[in-house]
DNA sequence: TTGACAACCTACCAGTAGGTAAGTAAGCTG
DNA sequence: CAGCTTACTTACCTACTGGTAGGTTGTCAA
């Protein structure tokens, strides 16, 4: 089990194409030129594509937990956990990239069934994660808002993916930055 | 120049495909077998795919800016032009669809680059729009907000398309009705 | 009545999509 | 060292992609 196995890296090369083009737009041949190896390769670490794109989900929803459970250690304060967090999706716009999910929710006519759940999960748990930070936020004093806290959290997340989607479409990072910032100004 | 015009029925069924599926996953073919005509017919009225999304795009314009210009002239005041504004979201939900440009967006990569300045500027025409309606909102005391108009503009128009892809994945239009009542609550 | 044109059609084409069958080379295991 | 397994390869397949050449049909103006 090496680090860099090519398993590992056909699902590296996979998505990093279907998050800047989408996952209709990317083909086995794009990926073995990428490795330099044969498509029937890949064939054989993932025998149809719809296998390729339920593991892809599954990989990068459980590392994107990961990434909410060390912000959720890391001693800072509510409004820097959310900081972070649009911090998260600043990176991925940086990379000429959006959002899995969110590239993956526009497709999804197109996915697997059996994708779909995984899907709803990752937003699901998105929100969840939110929602917490934002009730405690509120409890201590840091944080302001009205209506429920899965309202506010709901709408957060939206405004994230529909700004990674529209500064990754317009060319202009100024746009989500102008966001990120509003978006948490507005519930201090 | 009739109304139901071979044509425009090679674009109306091209837009559903493409709200619905997305760019990259409709084809010629598809279209050919709904309208019960051949591929080539449809050659014949956009050469090449690229022309069929460039006037794909240039027809949802000009038609969501007169929807717009309808809500204007509408006696409506400023809360209730917002709300008619999340209304039409709202409707693209119900037929399955997202919105066309948000759709383009996430597929900005693979498009023909002569689309992308349309993409963009359909993006800064809604910000555009909802800027004026906001302003006018705030010195009318309908609205309140912090910060500028326009970056309230563009978070609103983020969650809108961002609620919109996250409430058609999901298969949940609750989801964006309590968006959509949240991100107007919030402005008051 | 004729000629031009619009709006289709049939019949192709090359390229690419995802996918498979069968083979090979290297390593591990008893 | 025999046998099995893993990780590939070569060589192929079918279906479908966007696209083109050239023919047919109906309409309409000169």
């Amino acid at each position: 089990m090496e680090i860099n196995s090519t398993r590992d890296l056909i699902l590296d090369s996979a998505q990093a194409l279907a998050q800047s083009r989408g996952v209709n737009a990317f083909s086995y041949a794009d990926i073995a030129v990428e490795l330099g190896v044969k498509k029937a390769s890949i064939h054989y670490h993932f025998p149809s594509k719809q296998d390729l794109e339920i593991e892809l989900l599954q990989r990068y929803r459980s590392a994107f937990m990961e990434e909410l459970r060390r912000i959720s250690s890391s001693g800072s304060d509510n409004v820097e956990k959310l900081e972070e967090y649009a911090q998260m999706y600043a990176n991925t716009l940086r990379n000429d990239r959006i959002c899995l999910g969110g590239m993956m929710a526009s497709d999804v006519g197109t996915l697997p069934e059996q994708l779909v759940p995984s899907l709803v999960y990752f937003f699901e748990e998105q929100v969840e994660w939110l929602v917490k930070v934002m009730d405690a936020g509120k409890k201590a004093g840091e944080l302001n808002f009205s209506g429920t806290a899965e309202a506010q959290a709901t709408v957060f997340l939206a405004s994230l993916q529909g700004g990674l989607l529209m500064a990754n479409a317009m060319g202009n990072e100024e746009v989500f930055e102008q966001l990120r910032k509003t978006i948490i100004a507005d519930l201090r």
